[in-house]
DNA sequence: ATGCTTAGTGGCACAATGTCAATATTGTAA
DNA sequence: TTACAATATTGACATTGTGCCACTAAGCAT
């Protein structure tokens, strides 16, 4: 009779969660600290209990909270990867998940004693990374990639107030290339995820109108 | 200790497996023959067998190739489900893939002794269905109408050479409302994706050209 | 020939977007 | 105080894409 092992995969959860730290694109890089690929650098991970998660994203968000300590405003599947090869340990699914955290909180990440962490640069994190990592990142980068070009608006990673700059500066983090400033903000004028407030932002030189997420705003349906 | 049920989650692959009938998109269901659910109409699907899979992809194909004799020009995952309460039978995964079969191909279905099969309307399949296939189906429908609606061209429902007219009408039944065919064809006039013959049908009225989708065309990238 | 049916094109208005420039409002340096 | 630098915001114009509707083209049936 065959053995557990081959009757039954391996199922883990891998995070790439996004920010932006000066106007540029940011994934979180965990230095693994444990065989198999230690000291490999991973996206953020860790198997499905069953006994704990009521479902695989919530597999991911319990994940996530052992590196960061706040609620995750946006928490999606992207897609699985999986196959008998992609893990030493055996047959194995690994479910990828997209995450935002808004860029005023990246002091939330929570620094382990055993594990290094890095905001590495999304498009070109710098280390070779563990098991089929740098395509999940990709593949999830590519993802998000495309829904900001079909004129989706990552709210999720500015904070609750925000310029229409700073808007425009995270879109063009995220797809890489500079944007019109005047076309841009022409999309935005009658976009119902707006809300336009009252106050400005003083300090640097003409006062920028603050804007804030629409209630029920959501990234994608 | 925790039993093997609850250390490990039952992994199902399931299929949405779309064609065109008399220009109305249609669904594969199977009524089950077995326990959990028998008598319930399901989209076809299977557990994966990790000694037999070289992946979840790999998993649905196989399942498929029960119910279809040929090859399923495009199959692609498009999300999972999972939790302890889907299935009877534990903490499951489900993954969800999205096939298309070429409209002039609908007769290679293998007819099942035991199964009965059926092609439902995609939009309304008239039976409850077991699981949570309804949720299933109505996310992957979702999902190929966002598609042909953000242009993607769904050649793989057509045979090798068709017309235009036929290109739209198949959109149409995806969509399920008319397009205008001026417009259409416009788009399509300088499309990568589509090649001219110099062939035409005859037989109807006037004769229409003939098209083909160009060398290494995919649904979507 | 006439009419019916399907294939394919043309014209026009309007909306969305790319491009570049102009104006507006602040802080700061002379 | 005034000129200037920096950033925010708006405007003008060309181009492109698309909805809408009508028209022409080519076959068949009578």
């Amino acid at each position: 009779m065959a053995s557990f092992k081959t009757l039954y995969p391996i199922v883990v959860v891998d995070i790439a969660l996004f920010t932006v730290i000066d106007d540029s694109l940011r994934v979180l890089l965990v230095q693994r600290s444990q065989e198999p690929e230690r000291r490999r650098w991973a996206l953020p991970g860790g198997m499905l209990k069953p006994e704990l998660d009521a479902s695989l994203v919530a597999a991911a968000r319990r994940v996530l909270q052992r590196k960061v300590s706040v609620d995750i405003p946006h928490l999606e599947e992207v897609c699985t990867f999986s196959g008998p090869d992609r893990d030493p340990r055996g047959w194995s699914i690994g479910a990828l998940f997209c995450a935002l955290l808004p860029r005023d909180q990246v002091n939330a990440l929570v620094r382990d004693k055993v594990e290094a962490v890095e905001w590495a640069d999304a498009a070109k994190p710098g280390h070779r990374m563990a098991f089929d990592h740098e395509v999940q990142l990709q593949t999830a980068l590519t993802q998000l990639r495309a829904r900001v070009e079909a004129k989706a608006l990552p709210l999720h990673l500015l904070p609750e107030r925000f310029t229409l700059t700073q808007l425009q500066r995270t879109c063009e983090a995220i797809l890489g290339h500079p944007l019109d400033k005047s076309a841009f903000r022409r999309r935005l004028k009658d976009s119902p995820d707006l809300a336009e407030l009252d106050e400005f932002v003083r300090g640097a030189q003409r006062p920028a109108q603050l804007y804030r997420a629409r209630e029920g705003f959501r990234f994608m349906h």
